[in-house]
DNA sequence: TTCTTCCACTAACAGTTGTTAGTTTTGTTC
DNA sequence: GAACAAAACTAACAACTGTTAGTGGAAGAA
């Protein structure tokens, strides 16, 4: 099992089988002597590659997260209207998820279990993330794309809710293509499932 | 801090104050001493009132699938069309979570960690329930009132994703009612955001 | 008083946790 | 073959895990 990752270096297969084993079993209930048992080491052999368990969460979830700021900024950039830019932005925001589906499920569910200072670094650049999305959707708002009477923290908090969920209930082995997946998923949360009159 | 509960009988307290445990930690990261402690009394003194560690997590697991499904069939027996079934299964579930957000969150993000078979049956009622809303998208879909061309799969989740994870960024401080929430994100999950031209 | 129910206690268990120190094996380069 | 770095090993640590056994006190009913 670790030959798929033959090319990787040794680091970044352990950092590879934590993700997984994070994922399946989440961060605390994964011990690094399962994590070992995965890579046919001992526990004590992992050391040679990391810092601390934590160390690996750490960066999970800030790699994650410089992806998404990354692929934010280049829409921000598009000289397009609001409602294309929200548009866009999530399907960024599927693609980036859907090259490491098991990092990006680690990223969302696990990123609790970080400690302080960490945990409120990321967090802000979480909510700077979010909000600039709400942005979109109340730049729309202004611009009569869209409807005068939405809540935007609720729309926006809705749009991630259903973004984040995602990586759990998604297969790669699916025909969907990410952009294709993106797509849809701006179209039915921008456009709503009702036929239009 | 436990007199807020004084009602209750301190079977009944035990779990509330592990429901807002495991919320917060998680609840592989949630100690038995941890949860005494906000009792104030000793860990070992928990097993006067409870078996295990583990009942406190199938009591708040299965006691909301309960209310759930005791919600959605109430919908079910209504002589109405089947987007309008959708949007009052919708209001009805933020009903039922907003009753009680902290065991909302706890079963919707801790149930994983329920041993077999208990987890088995989880799964099951909740596909079940899954299944029911599809079902009210499809007829939808055959009746006209939804598009032609919608993922149902797609669409369903992402339904349930955004009801899920509202527990854990709504506060219960809002002003906003459970019944006028559930009508919003009804609204917009069905008509989207789009200004209809 | 005595009995019972509830609820807490102390003490201890066997197993698991992340991590360390120091050592040895393995594979590559000179 | 010697030297070197990478990566594995064994042994052990202190702390923490869920849980059991047995005990005692307090409140209400008989």
């Amino acid at each position: 099992m670790a030959e798929a990752y033959a090319t990787l270096s040794r680091k970044e297969q352990v950092i590879r089988q934590a993700a997984e084993l994070f994922k399946e079993k989440g961060y605390s209930a994964s011990s690094m002597r399962d994590l070992a048992q995965k890579l046919g080491i001992e526990a004590a052999s992992l050391y040679s590659h990391i810092k601390s368990k934590e160390e690996i969460l750490r960066t999970l979830c800030f790699d994650m997260a410089a992806e998404f700021r990354a692929s934010l900024a280049e829409v921000e950039s598009q000289p397009v209207s609001a409602s294309e830019k929200l548009r866009l932005g999530i399907i960024g925001h599927v693609k980036v998820m859907s090259k490491d589906l098991t990092a990006a499920a680690v990223f969302m569910n696990e990123h609790r279990h970080l400690s302080q200072p960490y945990l409120r670094e990321f967090l802000l650049l979480r909510i700077n993330y979010i909000n600039r999305f709400k942005q979109f959707i109340e730049d729309g708002i202004a611009s009569g794309d869209f409807k005068k009477n939405i809540d935007t923290k609720l729309a926006v908090m809705t749009l991630f809710s259903s973004l984040n969920w995602l990586p759990l209930w998604f297969s790669p082995e699916s025909t969907i293509e990410p952009e294709n997946l993106g797509t849809q998923l701006a179209d039915m949360l921008i456009n709503g499932l009702k036929q239009n009159a």
